[in-house]
DNA sequence: GATGAATGAGGATTCATTCAT
DNA sequence: GATGAATGAATCCTCATTCAT
């Protein structure tokens, strides 16, 4: 493994752990056991780690969602698509959970993190489409975009939005999954009866995952 | 006005406009054009300021809500809630955009905020309970229970949301309705028919507001 | 009793506790319950207190001593001078525990502490001189100004250097008795046999006043 | 000569001509034309500062004493670990200047300076029973244990002792040579007729010191 | 690629002292 | 006599970053 990838490796790790504004570059490059000057050598600044870990998240994020093989298997296409969501967010928390402060420092990270962001929004309203196809959801085009706003909203708050619920909380796993029930509970309501089946039976896998992290 | 009142102010006027990490004591003793030893006369530390706007917040937001005047006038009470809630969350926006970083370096303060998180859920449920009693809405008590937290989380997040979807945004009051808006959208479709007439008029009510505010 | 001498002891009290460094003006002030303002308006800075209180002990040392009237009783007139010097150095033993650093902060205090010094030690020499003539003490004239430097050291000495032998001690009665019995045990080879006796007479007073202190 | 003790040398430097409070880290930046960045980076603190000097002193002190190789010339050893401690005392002056409150802020150096000052009464002893079984000295254990306990004292306390009865007084080496004839003064009297010769001896090898000292 | 000493502006905070009331 | 808000220079320390080797 290159140094440069240690270092990125490390800085998450670390970031992750203390937060962003807590941990100095001389943290990072102590932690590996190598010297502030070669972390310097490998990155102009700590801006650039950060922005390398995003690079790395947003091509994580983008490999994730293939629509089309998956247009069939809806209920599942969810499922691993939330999955592979809150998974990534949860890899790359410490970003979460300084959002504001992170991106108004970098214009240029705003824009990529913009970008995600779209791309997330384009990819929950195509599962929402596939979804009203199937017959699952029966909503006219006005209460799909709402729905599929709320839904990126609670995606990418809900990280932030658990580190403040609870007193030097870690993010656990279940922690994320209870992100994912709460958004199918958002679901669930707008679901066609054969939709709700199939929600009920999505929120009861989340459920054990749930109980397998807290066990 | 006695300066530690306007130590309060201009702390939360600076931290506002350039986030809290950025703007140092010194700065707003500078800005006030006092000593900085004036400030510490003052306020044990910067800590201490923080603590003061954040009880001075949790006072405005108690004092907003009077369930008890409000049992009849349903709609209208929700109206006057979430504007407040909101309009305070405007007001002290700096602290939702870092919360996070905030809370985790100051116990006590994590402490306060998860009161007053608890207040705004058991708020949500009061009026929540009082719209199904008059019928406008419709659910079991765990729907109610899992819109609840939906909305809380949505106001909760609304304001860090908002501030990472806008390259350099400042966050207006229009932005604030527009988060009443996204709330009286997931409400909407849970309501009886009685429910969506009130909800519509909401809602036609803060697109006035956000017109207002662009304007 | 005026707010001049209660800031005096005051001072005095909490120098003695804590050390005169880590004692600021506005500890002073709030101890007392006044302004700092008042304090002001009473000393000029925080070296006149210091002076001020050097003046009383000055006083209460210079009152303590009366050879003439004590010539006869040899033995009893140290019992008691010894006493006395060394209740006073416990009463404002702030001072002893800092000497270095105070004085080299003030001439003039630098002045005054050298004329208790010669004092103390020209009293010492008079003590020593009445043993001599009394038969107790056998010594020539250098030997007897040996012996009075090596008393003035040590009575000098005691209290910063028993300060600096436990951790965190508390300097008590029992300690400065201590110091007495350290200056005898160095006397008490030097007397004749009838002064051994009455050296003797005298440690056991002490180690009496120490066991008293203990329990 | 590396950075890092050049700060500990030009540290102790300005400690002993200024006292330890009045320097600041600042000022042995500035003093050896280097960054304060730079002294941190090679001490965590002041305190750290002060922590290594006092090893030096711990080490050097070590080093004087090799009791064995020295039970036959006793007089000689006494002379030559007489003559060490007090020049590392004066080397180390800063630091008997202000014992009480350097010790207080720091409990790791009390209980270190307290291990130093077991091994200077051991040593003393070592040497105090060598003269005992060479005949020159005449006392029970009771007598040693006192006499023992009072050279430490004086030790102990010469350097602030003297540093206190001179006005802005430096410190040279003549004021140190004449705490080693204090001490021979304290031991003179004690000894056989055998045992004051040699006391005679040093004292004159010790008056020559102090007097090339002055001129 | 890598080292690690060095920079220096800037941060929070302290405290003896002043002064208008 | 007394108040207490105000001063400001000074203190210790941090950390992103540079650069000679």
């Amino acid at each position: 493994m290159k140094t440069r990838d240690k270092i990125i490796q490390a800085a998450l790790e670390l970031f992750n752990e203390s937060g962003e504004p807590n941990v100095t570059t001389n943290h990072i490059a102590a932690h590996l056991g190598i010297s502030p000057g070669n972390l310097y050598y490998h990155f102009r600044n700590k801006e650039e780690i950060i922005h390398c870990i995003f690079d790395e998240y947003a091509r994580d994020l983008s490999i994730r969602f293939q629509p089309q093989a998956e247009f069939d298997a809806t209920a599942e296409s969810l499922l691993g698509y939330l999955d592979a969501v809150f998974m990534l967010m949860w890899r790359y928390r410490f970003f979460y959970a300084n959002l504001p402060d992170i991106l108004s420092r970098d214009e240029e990270l705003q824009r990529k993190y913009l970008q995600a962001q779209e791309e997330l929004h384009s990819n929950i309203m195509v599962l929402m489409n596939s979804f009203k196809d199937s017959g699952l959801l029966d909503l006219d085009e006005n209460e799909l975009l709402s729905l599929a706003n709320t839904l990126k909203l609670v995606a990418s708050s809900w990280i932030c939005y658990q580190t403040t619920q609870a007193p030097g909380a870690k993010i656990t796993k279940g922690v994320i999954y209870q992100g994912v029930l709460q958004m199918l509970s958002i679901v669930r309501p707008l679901t066609t009866n054969e939709g709700k089946v199939r929600v009920l039976q999505l929120e009861s896998h989340y459920c054990d995952q749930v109980q397998r992290d807290i066990s």
